[in-house]
DNA sequence: AAATTTGGTTTATATTATAAACTAAATTAA
DNA sequence: TTAATTTAGTTTATAATATAAACCAAATTT
């Protein structure tokens, strides 16, 4: 039985990359919206994602606000793609 | 986007639960070699799943060595069902 | 100008997963 | 027959993870 990627094996980080697999990129705000977690964790997770180069981020302003931009990298998209079929192996779908 | 039941998210919970679902029941030994787990984490998990009425242990004797077989029960069937439902929001499998 | 909101980050805490150490009985080997 | 080893687990300690609380700085509203 394949092992499942543990970082992609996490309910918010889970719900960030399938957002973000589906979008050319989206915010912080918006994934904060759609997956309807906190600031903080979704800030821990985001760079959790992002230092492990499965995502981009980022950091710059709207106007004099700042705002975060995310968007799933090659890696990324490769390792979420590999999860899903890992994840066959547990749950025929 | 509903929750994914964190009982079920876990990888060997997820794993034990998966052969379940497809055999009348299995034993430890069976389950340790399937799942490639150690004695000592296996024994948490089924523990932690038959507490939540997912599963039934059957402690008993074969012979005069102890052994210990698991089924999953309609409770765990159902949690597993809705657990690859909500699986589905996340990666449209 | 004080209070509130927005967009976050850092840090502490609670929870979870895992491994290590242990127990008890059975088996094998000397 | 007794000492070592294996089998089938459980308990407990530790490492890793997830989450929340506290915080910060700038912008906006009152």
């Amino acid at each position: 039985m394949k092992e499942l990627d543990p970082l992609l094996h996490s309910q918010l980080r889970l719900a960030v990359m399938s957002i973000l697999m589906n979008v050319e990129e989206a915010d912080f705000v918006y994934l904060r919206q759609k997956t309807d977690s906190t600031a903080g964790n979704l800030s821990v997770q985001l760079d959790k994602l992002s230092s492990a180069g499965y995502i981009a981020v980022d950091k710059g302003f709207i106007g004099k606000k700042t705002h975060t931009v995310c968007h799933v990298t090659e890696l990324g998209r490769k390792a979420f793609e590999e999860y899903v079929d890992a994840l066959r192996q547990y749950v025929h779908l």
